[in-house]
DNA sequence: TGTACATCAGTGAACGCGCGTTCACTGATGTAC
DNA sequence: TGTACATCAGTGAACGCGCGTTCACTGATGTAC
């Protein structure tokens, strides 16, 4: 019996393996787009018959539930460590760019068209929390003022998506909006749409996250 | 020989049968996803032989192209129409959501995850660029002041995307940040990134669209 | 109005392909005494 | 250290499926005189 806490030989290969079935289905998702991810074709890139794979994956289903896992999980992992320094909205915003332009497929298995009839995994809804509470921290560090509106009244009476976090209704509407408007750019980018307009879309993104923070004042004004 | 301007019985019904194929292929698309359109599951549910579909479409690819074509003047006409009483943002802004909201797999086609290998043609680009200009017009007609930023200029200088219009470059960063955040809170809510947090997608829609309102101020300032 | 012909929608068989998944199995690796 | 056993990775055959696409064809519809 293995001594618990320690990983034997057998449990390393495992993990070796689906490591490898996972880095093939995303070259496979980069080339062919993830609805054309085969369990046959990436067994076949492993140089092993097709059956062998269901030794790692219980099928299909399962990989790209772990897939969609793990593009959570490295977001969030992005923000974290974008936001270890201490909190600061803009490095946030420009950590979750670089990460999304690092690998847009994982950015779309995330945040594009949604795959009909597959529903996520409830560690990712607990995983997103995380990214917003990180977003909720950095604002609350933000001194702002700006007027408040009937969004903000709306939020406070809607805030269960904000976890236990303390934020003032202001600053959930910015949390919301800094994530919509830097969304709104880089998927557009991502998807091509601004490839043929001529103009870089950095400046585009950076001024969007600029006209956020512009808000800013004197007021700490933040609970938390 | 058929007098030009006519149409024959026999032309009338190709054009039926191909819109009738059309419609199929979208329910197709709105249960199992655009990657999963399959000619013979069509012919199928018409009650027809596979090989029949090929007497109206060369092939998956056509068809394809032509439902994208056909969302994107869908969506054209929705903004026009929506145009026609007089230019007025809010009104765009409107139509935009209810067109999206109307038939979100046809936005997703549009502005959802790339299908990876396919290349829109040339009459989408054509069309995207009228339902730029619409807005730029819309936008001429809203008087607005705010500080000119980097990207303002920057814009002058990469104008291309608007043709031939005449926007001042604030007019050019207006309509590009509109397009960008509106898209950021409807990409969001139709993949369902909302639909856990409990606020109501709606309003968040129209403070966006009314942020981007609160700039409107005296002087008209823009030329056209 | 009637006949001869051309057009063309749709059929059914066929080709070759890849898919997910199951199953009984072989053979190597690790474990217990 | 050596032997007996259990575990488990990987195989190959098989099942049933649906796909896109081609091809030679039948039969109905429309056209020309």
């Amino acid at each position: 019996m293995a001594n618990p806490g320690t990983t034997t030989p057998r449990e390393r290969y495992r993990a070796q393996v689906r490591a490898e079935i996972k880095e093939l289905a995303w070259e496979q998702i980069a080339t062919a787009g993830a609805s054309a991810l085969s369990l046959n074709a990436i067994a076949k890139r492993m140089g092993v018959s097709g059956p062998a794979l269901y030794r790692y994956y219980a099928g299909r289903d399962e990989l790209i539930t772990e897939l969609v896992t793990d593009a959570y999980r490295s977001l969030a992992d992005a923000v974290h460590t974008a936001a270890e320094p201490g909190p600061d909205v803009a490095v946030l915003a420009h950590a979750m760019r670089a990460w999304a332009l690092d690998d847009p497929h994982r950015y779309f298995l995330i945040y594009g068209t949604p795959v009909p009839g597959y529903h996520a995994p409830d560690d990712v809804t607990t995983i997103a929390s995380e990214i917003m509470a990180t977003l909720l921290d950095a604002w609350c560090a933000t001194p702002f003022r700006g007027p408040a509106t009937p969004l903000d009244a709306h939020l406070d009476d809607h805030r269960q998506w904000a976890g236990d976090h303390l934020a003032s209704p202001a600053t959930l509407h910015r949390a919301l909006i800094l994530w919509t408007r830097l969304h709104g750019v880089l998927s557009l980018e991502l998807a091509g749409h601004f490839s043929g307009m001529g103009f870089d879309p950095a400046l585009l993104y950076t001024t969007e996250l600029e006209s956020l923070l512009a808000d800013a004042g004197d007021p700490p004004a933040d609970g938390r």
